[in-house]
DNA sequence: TCATCATATGAACGATTCGTCATATGATAA
DNA sequence: TTATCATATGACGAATCGTTCATATGATGA
């Protein structure tokens, strides 16, 4: 049985995973790296609300930046992302 | 790139998964099939409470259930969910 | 230095959500 | 049938969440 603290983490690991606006950000950089201003103009969006999911994301270590000039890079944190994003669609297409 | 359907619904699983209630649940039945009472007793918590969340997890075709007498008992829905968990929480632990 | 571009952050409003209480449904046993 | 046990559901209130607006930070180039 998985500590009470660690059953926490992983509710709030789904939870931040479990909305629209950062689903449609993972799924861009599920394919590429990305900065800020790439992310605001696929998904047609307020630059600040781009800003504030990211930093969601960032503090639930589920994408890591890294600076590069002006612009800040933005990619998935580690291969367990890229799995839950791959098997939770396995899921939901099979479910059609 | 998956449809914006696909996308939402994928959102809505995990949105589902991210509650700390929820994933008691998950945790549990990850082990063995159960039935109400037993998760409300192993849960500590409300019947009302328990069954509340379990049909948000039978809509969202998370877990099945099926009757057996009086009671209804409950399984993780397929080998996706058991891997979303397995993967979840390996993401978490090695966050440590 | 100053102007500009890229990103981050704080406050506030509207919407959604979880647990509780009360009650309803449905099955078994007497 | 009636009593009881197991489960489900509706309504409500407190808390949480996502977006917007306004503004701040921080780096580049002139």
């Amino acid at each position: 049985m998985p500590g009470a603290s660690l059953q926490e983490d992983l509710a709030q690991l789904f939870k931040v995973l479990g909305d629209h606006t950062r689903i449609r950000i993972l799924n861009a950089l599920y394919r590429s790296e990305l900065c800020v201003c790439d992310l605001t103009s696929i998904l047609g969006m307020n630059q600040s609300a781009v800003s504030h999911q990211l930093r969601v994301l960032r503090d639930a270590k589920i994408v890591r930046s890294k600076k590069q000039g002006k612009n800040v890079l933005y990619n998935l944190d580690d291969s367990h992302i890229f799995d839950l994003i791959r098997i939770g669609f396995e899921h939901v297409q099979e479910g059609e």
